[in-house]
DNA sequence: TCATAACAGTTGTAAATGTAACTATCAAAT
DNA sequence: ATTTGATAGTTACATTTACAACTGTTATGA
């Protein structure tokens, strides 16, 4: 009869996206802050500069979908650590690069290999084609919908 | 080489799950946000009601997977904006019973209207069977691993 | 029946987060 | 050159959250 009947919450996408992506975000979550006490956003800047090498924080915030002052806040964390080290860049004084320790580097590594395991297990669950398909799947959400002529 | 090597952060699934999540939740949230000043947490416990009558806080808790404290505030707030009403159950005390009142239905029901026109957006973009492919994914990353017999 | 434990839900407090305002640097245009 | 506006990153403050401790109620079992 109206729209309320049509609204089926346990197929609701968003719902479930998010229903899933905790979960399955939250057993990884767990091993980084219990064995390195990171929060989410540290260990979102040590893989991006584990991954890529020397970003200034403004890459990680456009890569990682990260906003400035979590950024900013995890980098001060990070270098008290002695995790990460900053350098201004000398052509722009604004911008700062930002890298890994030899200390840092390790601990990325570490949990690199543990990624490598939680993955493995996940696409055990999803089967054969499954993690492929999924991928996929998850490109075509973040894909925006058509935008109207100007 | 080495584990790192094997670690791509791309097409890392807890990663991606975490942004395609955010993404597709955020067009959401910010209307509700807008129109009704209403908390993730709060719209939740609505959209449980909602669908399923009378509940009590801890069956939220379970089927929404929401944290006892969130549950317990958000239903504070529902409450003094008289979107909810609650009732101690005479036989154990200790459960309250939680229902929508007409006006909360009536912001359900706008809101489910809203939610079934997102899902609409959301399954154009996942093309013709991505949506029940996706679900039927979803479903099995929160399946459990097999487990070791006792 | 009385102690103990389990349970539903709340509250206190510290940490994390969002938002806006801020500093410092650089680019563009007069 | 100097004003204006943009940019990179930080800080301040209010809100939200997480975690543990708490109140009140019911179940269990000696």
């Amino acid at each position: 009869m109206n729209d309320a009947d049509d609204f089926d919450l346990e197929a609701f996408l968003p719902y479930r996206l998010v229903q899933a992506a905790e979960a399955v975000s939250l057993e990884f979550y767990r091993l980084y802050r219990s064995r390195y006490a990171m929060t989410r956003p540290e260990w979102r800047v040590m893989a991006h500069l584990g991954q890529y090498g020397a970003l200034t924080a403004r890459d990680i915030c456009d890569r990682a979908q990260l906003h400035k002052t979590k950024v900013s806040r995890a980098v001060f964390s990070l270098e008290q650590r002695k995790w990460l080290k900053r350098g201004r860049d000398e052509g722009d004084r604004r911008f700062e690069w930002l890298e890994l320790t030899g200390a840092g580097r390790k601990i990325y590594k570490d949990l690199c290999a543990e990624g490598v395991r939680h993955e493995a297990r996940l696409r055990k669950r999803l089967g054969a084609n499954g993690a492929a398909q999924l991928l996929v799947l998850l490109e075509k959400l973040n894909e925006p919908d058509a935008r109207k002529p100007r």
